[in-house]
RNA sequence: GCGAGAGUGGCGGAAUGGCAGACGCGCCGGACUUAGGAUCCGGUGCCUUCGGGCGUGGGGGUUCGACUCCCCCCUCUCGCACCA
């Protein structure tokens, strides 16, 4: 053997080569073989990727290696999610440009992804912080705009009041500020939100679609997200109030139990309710709930408090006056921000009441025990008592009865929320898409035209941490300055930028685009390359993506499909989430320094026995715990391989395959079927076991003298061919290698996946395993095609089932031919 | 608290209701070696009087047969957490 496996030369080595080739260009509508959009989410260019990138992409890469080699025409692009905070703090860090620090990195992983093999389509590459991305990510914004699903409200923001700035929500850690360690406190700001409520039920009743090809759990988490409620609005007329104060509730039958009334206390309706002799009281305790930090309001078991307004309320349904509260247990933004509080059958409304000796009225006899000498609310079911003439009536009936004469008499109707709240996408951030709209002083609001954009960011003179927390384009004086595009007046441009969610909303959308030749660039979308390969027909990432991005994305793409600009309502048509990758059973972090360095691992073990390390560890959704996992046993495994081919080398070419030793060609074509059936199913972690299986019996083979026979080297050739291609996938460099030492060309990868030989799979003879009373006291060589009688005679003359007996009476003999007999003595 | 998921050797993990522990790591032994942190071969759940017995978090159940299905309990992980 003149070489020695190397694993760093070889990519080196075949890098140039798939490149020059383009094997991993997607082919175009002319292209007859079946489409396949496999997409990885894409990166944040925070530093060089880690190891959890390696594992998300190994994944991806399997999937899409798969079924290239397979026969389909496979879309596997990549692009990067560049807007974004750390940017901007590197930015402040170290006196750049967001810019550099975002496109150096860039660089570093993009370079790192070509290395570790990564069979993607760089012509698709795309950066979300490009003029030429965010141009149309602003077209997206003008789009929903147009529809009203772009709107501005009030709206609280995090506020730290020593840096003087506004602060993400992830800025925001245990409530105090990343930065400073300040407490944060709220403050109230006009913010643009998209009216991703409006598409509360669809995003609920498109889930059908999706069962079965997403993760359960995913399902499940946005169905809690969404958090659908069904029950009705209730007015209450409030003394000194023209108007009725609405309240949602779920629980109409229990309207008899009211017994006081609650509005959030830091709604505006708090603030217009409160009588003037309890403004003190209602101040301080305001004060109090305001300086609370979200360490505080997350406490367990925290008490209840309030204060008592001086108001009463009005039931409609008996007239009865109750007291009006305000507290925090009630939510501003949940519902309309007030309640009706009906203590006997609410354990917060009970907590309440008995913090503050408020009576307690039973309505739904559930056979409990009586809630005011428990303590324990009643939310069961039961019939209403106390409930004029709704008595006797059952919850259900009751809910009905009492919501229809509450909406004949105009003092309510049936009603649907959801925990969902609009999605807050105003950021006071420099580094991300600028919202296209200029407001005008005579004109208001006035969307910038689409031939204008894109809307670019300042390059210059803006400041990335003003003073008087004002956003960082705002410092930006040239820039905002502009002029109305309807009436040409002096006018300023917003001064918000995009959450980055916007982005990567639909990053996988322009990928296609990107493939056109005659689109160019004029338009967000191109439909006639969108018809290929979209929706994406598998998706693959982390889990902590499950909820916000996969939901933005669904969202997005339904408003699209009713503003006519797509043909499908979901993004994602199978998404399949990988699990972390840990160390020491923590996730990595610096501060706890148990990081696993991906470049030392790769400049150890080279890219391919990284890949499978990663993927033999578990199942892909399992977490995987470096400390747990041996590259060194894939580096080994991925030599033995290599030097398989290497010592076979042209042996057994030139013959007929069928010529070939059919025991070790039923090896062969048994590993082939069972692996294409695993991968089918993401089984990577078994599939390469069965792969290790058939590289120890071709390695048998070779060093029983294999080679030396017509026979023998025929069909270990076949078996090695076959293993180069199903490793392909998983260790792509020495899988090419591997088939250059095998003296094939041009490269493994346009050399198929294997096909399964059905007849050598089928097996002639089995082992039977013969039991008593359940237990294995025999095993049996008996042909597969074995009749349960021919079976049954031959289980009870084994002697060993006989001994085991003992003499025994039998009772029953159960036989599934051919590979189990289980005789029951009596 | 609510919801979801998971508990299998020293470790990661395999097992359409039918041979528990595939495959790998680690460990033990051997071969080849000046050497071994290279390579190759063998062994490796626990107990054992060597016949066998016991074993998939604990307890029950269904079944000829349960890691697998059902019920109760324990532990862990994740998600949500005053959502009216």
């Amino acid at each position: 053997m003149s070489e020695n496996y190397d694993p760093h030369a070889l990519v080196d080595k075949w890098l140039p080569v798939w490149e020059q080739r383009g094997i991993f260009a997607a082919g175009g509508a002319a292209d007859p073989r079946p489409r396949r959009y496999v997409v990885d989410m894409f990166p944040y260019p925070s530093g060089d990727l880690h190891m959890g990138h390696a594992e998300a992409f190994s994944i991806g890469d399997a999937i899409a290696r798969f079924e290239m080699m397979r026969g389909s025409n496979v879309l596997h692009p990549i692009g990067w999610d560049s807007f974004g905070l750390p940017a901007e703090n590197a930015a402040i860090k170290r006196g750049m440009d967001p810019r550099q620090w975002t496109y150096d990195n860039i660089e570093v992983q993009a370079e790192s992804l070509r290395r570790l093999g990564i069979s993607l389509d760089w012509r698709t590459r795309l950066h979300t912080s490009d003029p030429e991305y965010y141009r149309w990510t602003q077209w997206m914004f003008l789009r929903l705009y147009e529809r009203g699903l772009a709107y501005r409200k009030a709206s609280q923001v995090n506020w730290c009041p020593v840096d003087q700035t506004v602060l993400a929500n992830e800025q925001v850690i245990d409530g105090r500020c990343e930065r400073c360690d300040s407490i944060v406190t709220k403050r109230n700001l006009t913010q643009w939100f998209f009216a991703i409520t409006a598409y509360a039920d669809r995003l609920l009743t498109d889930m059908a679609a999706l069962e079965g090809r997403w993760p359960e759990h995913v399902l499940t988490m946005q169905r809690n997200w969404i958090g659908r409620s069904v029950g009705a609005y209730v007015d209450f007329a409030v003394e000194g109030r023209a108007e009725p104060v609405r309240v949602f509730t779920t629980r109409p039958d229990t309207l008899f139990g009211a017994t006081f009334f609650v509005v959030a206390a830091d709604s505006a309706l708090a603030e217009e309710l409160c009588a003037a002799e309890a403004r003190a009281e209602f101040e301080a305790y305001r004060e109090k709930v305001s300086a609370e930090t979200e360490i505080d309001r997350m406490r367990e078991d925290r008490p209840k408090t309030g204060a008592a307004l001086a108001r009463d309320a009005v039931n409609p349904v008996n007239g009865e006056r109750i007291p009006v509260y305000a507290a925090d247990y009630v939510l501003a933004e949940y519902g309309t921000g007030a309640i009706m509080a009906v203590p006997a059958h609410d354990q917060r409304d009970l907590d309440f009441a008995r913090a503050f000796d408020l009576p307690v009225r039973v309505v739904v006899d559930t056979r409990l025990p009586d809630p005011t000498e428990t303590g324990i609310a009643t939310a069961g079911d039961g019939a209403l008592v106390n409930s004029g003439r709704y008595d006797g009536l059952r919850k259900e009936e009751a809910i009905a009865a009492i919501t229809a004469d509450l909406a004949a008499h105009g003092v309510g109707e049936a009603a649907v929320t959801y925990r969902l709240r609009d999605w807050l996408l105003s950021r006071q951030r420099y580094w991300g898409a600028p919202i296209p709209i200029v407001h005008c002083p005579d004109c208001g609001e006035v969307p910038v035209p689409v031939e204008q954009l894109p809307v670019r960011l300042p390059e210059s003179g803006y400041s990335l941490r003003p003073a008087g927390g004002l956003s960082p384009l705002a410092s930006a004086t040239d820039w905002v300055a502009t002029r109305c595009p309807r009436c040409d007046g002096e006018a300023s441009r917003d001064t918000d930028t995009m959450d980055t969610f916007v982005d990567s909303s639909w990053y996988f959308l322009r990928y296609p685009t990107l493939l056109s030749e005659t689109a160019g660039y004029d338009r967000a979308l191109d439909r006639e390359e969108l018809a290929l390969w979209a929706p994406v027909d598998q998706y693959i990432g982390g889990v902590e993506h499950a909820i916000l991005h996969c939901l933005y994305s669904r969202f997005l793409v339904k408003a699209l499909y009713d503003g006519g600009d797509l043909d499908f309502v979901e993004p994602f048509t199978a998404l399949l989430n990988q699990g972390q990758v840990i160390m020491g059973g923590a996730a990595m972090s610096k501060s706890k320094g148990n990081l696993v360095d991906l470049q030392g691992e790769l400049a150890r073990y080279g890219p391919d026995a990284v890949r499978v390390t990663v993927l033999f560890a578990g199942p892909p959704e399992e977490d995987v715990d470096w400390a747990d996992v041996s590259p060194t046993g894939s580096a080994k495994w991925l030599a033995r391989v290599w030097r398989l081919a290497s010592e076979i080398g042209g042996s057994g070419g030139g013959e007929d395959v069928a010529s070939g030793d059919p025991t070790l060609r039923a090896v062969t074509h048994r590993a082939v079927e069972e692996v294409t059936r695993l991968v089918s199913a993401f089984r990577f972690n078994v599939a390469i076991a069965r792969l290790m299986e058939l590289t120890t019996a071709l390695r048998r083979a070779v060093d029983a003298g294999g080679l030396s026979t017509d026979p023998g080297a025929v069909a270990i050739r076949e078996g090695a061919e076959a293993l180069a291609r199903m490793v392909s996938i998983f260790a792509p460099f020495t899988a090419e290698d591997a088939w250059r030492l095998l003296r094939r060309s041009p490269t493994v990868h346009e050399a198929g996946w294997p096909v399964a030989d059905p007849a050598l799979v089928a097996r002639e003879s089995v082992t039977c395993v013969v039991q008593v009373a359940g237990k294995v006291r025999d095993r049996l060589a008996v042909p597969s095609a074995i009749s349960a009688d021919d079976l049954r005679a031959l289980a009870l003359s084994s002697d060993a089932a006989r001994r085991a007996l003992d003499g025994r009476e039998i009772r029953t003999v159960v036989v599934r031919p051919p590979k189990l007999v289980n005789i029951v003595p009596a």
